[in-house]
DNA sequence: CTTGTTTCGGACAATTCGTACGGAACCATA
DNA sequence: TATGGTTCCGTACGAATTGTCCGAAACAAG
């Protein structure tokens, strides 16, 4: 049952997902009704039933897809870098992002009842904190921060960014985004600022 | 019409925001009903569209009601501190958080249109924003990240930990993580990695 | 006490939802 | 190209929820 082998399923959802992505950025997730996806898709509503419990399963089918996407774009950059590497390039996301800006627009506005946002700041987050594990297993060196801490922060600044970057019109290309983030993350605020850097030993009073 | 001042108004909508914040940690904001709502709140089903336009105004009628409790508790640090401060100290913040725990899960799901998640992003990245300009000009430093781009990452940074911290038992306290936040924010994640500090003139090959 | 506002309780039509069904169209095999 | 299994269509149905209306009662503030 519902075979993903099939060629009428993979119409079927394919045109499903791209169906709710343009009704949402028309009139927002909420006032999406699934009678309007059916019609969209040109797809009967009972054929939607077939595929989603309700409108968010079709949402979060529509965040594993682009995730997906994302996953298939890294192997080329990995290989062309130092063997080893099994980073998430911020550089490849953004331009992931401008390429699929629709969709991006529509995963991040976090609309639903969150599940769908959700799942993807998991399957990032999860994919950061093992990297981020890695490295430091790899280094032998205790983390002045913990790693789960690390990883959220980092994705929660990852996403942030991004949800503004696609919602808006910023005046930053792709790469400039990209430098300004890793840069951030990378040396801090107090860096980023423009400040000399003080030793970061004694306790900061900053905000 | 809809007056703040009467008692009656104030009563029914505190009455509102409170069945609406307990019913969604029950069963989801999307499985509420406006019925149960009313009635939890035990008021006229009438008497909720005379209020609200519909669910999601009354959620983001919890994330202003949250905010101005926040902005409330900022006086009296501020005036401990040093004149002139004007941050948001990231410490009561997260007690903030912790006293408030219920509201801040449901906020922070993200749940409904995604419009009141957004208004609390909003209503934060824009204090934020506002602090890092008068810091910048006071100091008459030019910050090497643009100040929009800072207030967005550090923004984000804040919403993905705290979201990650009141939905999970992480096994830190308030204050431990504040002091993760804000020593990674600040010094950035080579830092934080345990590494030794490299100068960051020369482009980083990191993510 | 009087005046204006808010709340109540009940009713209403209109949407949307979720499910069911037989028959037609389709796909992957042999 | 024949066949058995699946997916899709079209339609129909009851149930639940929504948004709006109204007059009467309760309340607040001068």
């Amino acid at each position: 049952m519902t075979s993903v082998e099939d060629r009428r399923v993979r119409r079927s959802r394919r045109a499903m997902r791209s169906a709710l992505v343009e009704l949402t950025l028309e009139k927002g997730f909420g006032a999406v009704t699934i009678d309007e996806v059916a019609a969209r898709a040109d797809v009967a509503r009972a054929t939607f039933y077939a595929h989603y419990r309700d409108k968010e399963e079709l949402l979060i089918d529509v965040v594993r897809d682009l995730t997906a996407d994302r996953e298939r774009l890294l192997p080329a950059v990995e290989q062309a870098r130092s063997e080893g590497f099994t980073g998430l390039p911020v550089r490849y996301i953004f331009e992931h992002a401008e390429q699929q800006r629709p969709v991006y627009q529509v995963v991040l506005r976090g609309e639903g009842d969150g599940r769908a946002l959700r799942e993807f700041v998991y399957l990032t987050s999860a994919r950061v904190e093992r990297v981020f594990r890695d490295r430091a297993d790899q280094l032998g060196v205790t983390p002045r921060v913990p790693v789960d801490v690390l990883a959220q922060a980092w994705t929660g600044e990852l996403v942030g960014v991004l949800s503004w970057w696609v919602d808006n019109d910023t005046g930053y290309d792709a790469e400039e985004i990209t430098g300004y983030v890793r840069d951030l993350s990378a040396y801090g605020r107090v860096w980023a600022s423009g400040l000399p850097l003080g030793h970061p030993s004694a306790a900061p009073d900053h905000d």
